[in-house]
RNA sequence: GCCCCCAUAGCUCAGUGGAUAGAGCACCGCCCUCCGGAGGCGGUGGCGCAGGUUCGAGUCCUGCUGGGGGCGCCA
């Protein structure tokens, strides 16, 4: 929130009530208009208060500039009555100028808010069962969970990263089960795992013991591989968890007993056939679910519960878990089971747990799509990718857009075509940045006190663009906390990018042929620091490294060499 | 049959009620005597269909069409 910002808001409301006119409920509306003719800021709060007061909008709309235009609010040159009813404030570049300070003095912490203060939040993400590497498309969580919990954090949030290992079901069985099948040279059973990474283990497998591991042996063994393949995969993309949690340790504490007698109590559970259902259809599910099957095991229900109360139980104010796609099925009877154990949704959250469903990854390779098939070769896992693109372009992809689409991943692209990743094109603005500070300090120039520059030499169109992306970023930043939307912060920073890369071309920031005013290159020099923050700051969010110096490309053919076809 | 998500330029996507819908790639042209050409500038080209709500709809609602994902005493 800029302070400019502030202060026309405070003046439209004053200026609202004045007239005898009420605050629209949404609040005073206050944005940057697409068009730059129509100003720096616009507001439709005539238009909103207009019709309910009876009045034409565009008198209301008079009005309240006189109004405004009385008030001597700094900066506005002009307000002009625009369209239907609109309010145009045009102000002088001082605004702007004024933005860059805010920048250089929050450094680090520019974008960042209290509105989520106080609050701590579980983050839980990527879950992959510990049966098998984690999948390409799986990459998506991670790079999502991650960049969403630096974003929580930003808004002053405590995040806590959360991966769940479900170790307790019968997937570890099968997995175990498929393990001594192949190592006897069998097939696995028909619920089993496939794959060629099976086929390896289970020669690993064969070396690891003296004739035949038990099945229990098996499952801890691969278990065990699995597990270290997993958090060293995470950790080459740079995402660290705080708890690895096993589902293990609920049914052995009892938890998950405990949940079914807590629901007994509360009269949420019954007995039917010979199973225990939860009734959820009170809660909003569409249908009664059942927690403790006719053989006496729970169901998975009835652990993922003890698992949410467990993590309540830990003080956590909010639980947030990414889910992909897939598991949309399981969300409402979750929620239902939370709220008949008596757990009160937050309003400004909704139900606990949020659950943030993700669409999935469509894998491409050569523009062919890869079928997730059982056969040998046809899983890509996230290690591959990361075997052929460094971790920045493999984040940076995963966040390029929304996460309700369904995304498609070419690893061909995202690997041999790397130079089209939007990273290269992000991050070179930072490195060409850290080269012109490293050029400044060879020739001997450097910086005077920032109070000391006359920052009303940054009159360039180039130049107010970015400073105008600059006081346009904090609101960015807390939209994409709150609509869980990090893909949001890529769009600016891929803009803002845009803007520098613009700028470079068109203004000189060091002194030269050019003609360029000392007073010019001082307040270019500041600017060009707070463009460094406000790209270090986003890609810190994103988990993408903001690199000082990048390696040249290769001397690409100039094209005329270029065989034609002929046969 | 029911539930969730999606449909914007040739392709991949931005745009979560505002005024003239934006990028990248691809295609067609330009720009290196000066801070890194992984760059800059211009051009071609688009909201699936039909209703509705609203002063105003790509955005909200309904229906349709077409994609994707779910609907177990699996996890």
């Amino acid at each position: 929130m800029t302070a400019i910002r502030d202060v026309l808001t405070t003046a439209i409301r004053a200026a609202l009530d004045d007239s005898d006119l009420p605050v629209p409920s949404a609040g005073v509306e206050l944005t940057p208009p697409r068009q730059r003719e129509h100003g720096d800021w616009a507001t439709n709060v005539a238009l909103q208060v207009a019709k309910p007061a009876g009045r034409n909008p565009r008198e209301v709309a008079a009005d309240l500039r006189d109004l405004l235009l009385g008030a001597a609010i700094p900066h506005v040159t002009e307000i002009e009555i625009a369209g239907p009813g609109f309010l145009n404030f045009h102000l002088a570049p001082s605004w702007l100028h004024d933005v860059l300070p805010d920048v250089l003095e929050h450094g680090p912490d520019y974008g960042t808010s209290e509105a989520l203060s106080g609050e701590r939040i579980n983050l839980e993400f990527v879950s992959a069962n510990p049966t098998g590497p984690i999948h390409a498309g799986g990459g998506r969580w991670t790079a999502v969970g991650d960049a969403l919990a630096n974003l929580l954090a930003s808004q002053g949030a405590d995040v806590h990263r959360e991966y769940l290992l479900n170790d307790a079901g019968n997937q570890l069985d099968a997995f175990a089960a498929s393990l001594l099948a192949r190592m006897r040279g069998e097939e696995p059973p028909e619920d089993g795992y496939q794959g060629q990474y099976i086929a390896d283990l289970a020669d690993a497998l064969r070396d690891a013991f003296d004739g035949e591991p038990s099945h229990a042996d098996a499952l801890e063994w691969g278990y065990a591989r699995m597990l270290q393949e997993i958090r060293t995969d995470l950790e080459r993309i740079g995402v660290r968890f705080d708890t690895w949690f096993s589902e293990r340790t609920l049914h052995a504490q009892g938890a998950v007993d405990r949940v079914i007698e807590e629901l007994r109590h509360r009269g949420h559970a019954f007995d039917h056939e010979g199973a225990v259902w939860l009734r959820s259809t009170e809660f909003g599910d569409t249908r009664d679910r059942v927690l403790i099957k006719s053989d006496g095991s729970p169901t998975y229900l009835a652990a993922d519960l003890a698992y949410h109360l467990d993590k309540l139980g830990r003080g956590f104010t909010h639980l947030i878990n990414i889910w992909g796609a897939d598991h949309h099925g399981q969300v409402a009877s979750l929620q239902a089971g939370l709220r008949a154990l008596g757990v009160e949704p937050r309003p400004e959250f909704g139900p606990e747990p949020e659950v943030i469903l993700g669409q999935l990854v469509n894998l491409m390779r050569g523009g062919e799509p890869v079928r997730i098939s059982k056969r040998a070769g046809d899983i890509i896992t996230l290690a591959d990718v990361l075997d052929e693109v460094d971790a920045d372009a493999c984040r940076l992809t995963f966040l390029l857009q929304g996460i309700d689409h369904v995304q498609t991943f070419d690893i061909d692209v995202v690997t041999s075509q790397s130079m089209e990743n939007p990273v290269y094109y992000v991050q070179y603005a930072h490195a060409r940045i850290a080269s012109m500070a490293r050029l400044a300090a060879e020739r001997g120039v450097s910086r005077s006190e920032l109070s000391e520059v006359d920052l009303a030499e940054l009159t360039h169109e180039r130049e107010l663009d970015l400073l105008r992306s600059l006081a346009a970023y904090p609101e960015v930043v807390a939209d994409a906390a709150h609509g869980r939307a990090p893909h949001r912060v890529t769009t600016w920073v891929r803009e803002f990018a845009g803007r520098f890369h613009g700028f470079y071309h068109d203004c000189r920031v060091l002194p030269g042929e050019s003609g360029v005013t000392p007073a010019q290159t001082q307040a270019r020099l500041w600017l060009i620091e707070a463009c460094r923050v406000g790209l270090a700051n986003a890609l810190a969010l994103l988990g993408v490294h903001a690199p000082d110096r990048m390696d040249r490309l290769p001397e690409s053919d100039e094209g005329g060499a270029q065989e034609s076809a002929s046969a």
